[in-house]
DNA sequence: CGGGGGGTTGATCTCCTTCAATCAACGTGG
DNA sequence: CCACGTTGATTGAAGGAGATCAACCCCCCG
């Protein structure tokens, strides 16, 4: 995905790409209209930091364009990525004072932000943000749970697998793509990040990408050029059930 | 926690033990009432599968005593428990129509049922209650979060000692006892069912308690009975970070 | 008494980590 | 233009944490 030009120094919500996904995805005109009041957008380049855990946080916010990680850290240093943000995703919590997780952006990154206190009191008066607030939140409470289960038992070629099928699902999507032919995408992630993600060593990512590629599952050019010739062949790989479904 | 006798064939809401802490804690007396018209008991003994994975699920539910457990397998068998429910904790995806995951009676168990149609109708109508399922949702993301740090990070000692942590912790907040002294209490998990939610074998999960016991971190009568002499030592072995804070 | 469920312990294996060397691409300053 | 440092990635060798396979124990219950 190209990075695109867009100053965001204000943008109608009519015209935000993101309208009919993110939080305000139900709002009608007339909520829209009190949401631009308290909105304002700011903009990171890939690897700036946007929140410290533990720090004071006085907005909350939807990825407009780009990717952030969310990362759990240990005092040791040992990492965990603990969530991957998409445009539309929702950063930060309402009624919460401070930041539970470091939120760094992997690419490029624009949020559109909402300064706290108006936006929950606006939650109050505004069933629709929270009723889709909360559509939003169990489907990343789902996404956790199938995370849990590839930290916990899934094997290190497995994961690797995982990941790239789940970027290469999105991506295909995103192209309107069918998913029957050819896939091709970029990897937007290091093979530090794709570790802390999986909860492997980034050597052990390497490895195994040098693996996958070894026996013909992926194709690679340059570092994070991947084409997947044959995407129920990746999707063997995973060690989900597939049982003959529609990978959604 | 000793099994009660209630056969709560029905309960009035205004004296239900969850009252405070369930979905319906910011209901009114008039909410309530409704709520009544739509709810059911359902028990189950120790082992009993409540839902597979897949079924049809016409009811969301409260669990209002015993423990149950949610889990997630791969057709070959290996299995990650993705979420323990303890009372007061919600059952079921209002929107969807069949279960996620397994969940199964971890001891005996009973669960308020709310037909599904009227209560997705209800919460439509009910702000209190969407508002409360949405904290409880996020609530439950971050517990999911804190469990991928572990899953993903930790060793199987830190494993094993954030899981008795927690535990203990949980534990002592009930019997408001005084997070000081020596602490008390009963694994509510068998072995296999640590080592599922731990992302462990139970062989690890047997080695890993019978290694903290020699070294004094905990005292064991029998399988399952455990004394915690001193929980900052405890809390050290999780790989957590204390820096001095209560653990609340 | 036999059997089964839950648990412990031992021996061995293996997958992943750790430590380390090397490489390619890129920018930067002399 | 080249030397140099940096960043991201690959690959190798060695070691170890946890898995696997297996024997055995304890206790309860029929």
């Amino acid at each position: 995905m190209a990075v695109q030009d867009h100053t965001f120094s204000h943008v109608d919500c009519e015209a935000c790409p993101i309208r009919h996904r993110a939080v305000c995805a139900r709002c009608d005109a007339d909520e829209l209209e009190r949401l631009e009041e308290i909105k304002y957008y700011r903009t990171f380049e890939a690897g700036q930091t946007v929140i410290w855990s533990g720090d004071r946080m006085d907005f909350v916010a939807s990825v407009v364009e780009g990717i952030a990680s969310l990362t759990q850290a240990m005092e040791d240093g040992r990492t965990q990525m603990v969530g991957l943000l998409l445009p539309s995703d929702f950063v930060g919590r309402p009624g919460r004072e401070t930041a539970a997780y470091n939120v760094v952006a992997t690419t490029r990154l624009t949020m559109c932000c909402f300064r706290k206190k108006p936006f929950e009191a606006m939650m109050l008066r505004t069933p629709h943000i929270s009723q889709r607030l909360l559509e939003m939140t169990l489907d990343e409470l789902d996404a956790a749970r199938e995370w849990m289960l590839l930290l916990g038992r899934k094997t290190a070629r497995e994961k690797i697998a995982s990941l790239l099928a789940i970027i290469a699902r999105r991506d295909a999507t995103l192209k309107l793509a069918s998913a029957t032919g050819q896939i091709v995408f970029d990897l937007p992630l290091t093979r530090e990040a794709m570790a802390d993600y999986l909860g492997l060593t980034l050597e052990t990512v390497s490895r195994q990408i040098s693996a996958l590629k070894r026996d013909g599952v992926i194709q690679l050019e340059g570092k994070r050029h991947i084409t997947v010739p044959d995407m129920d062949r990746l999707m063997d790989e995973t060690g989900d059930d597939t049982d003959g479904g529609v990978y959604i």
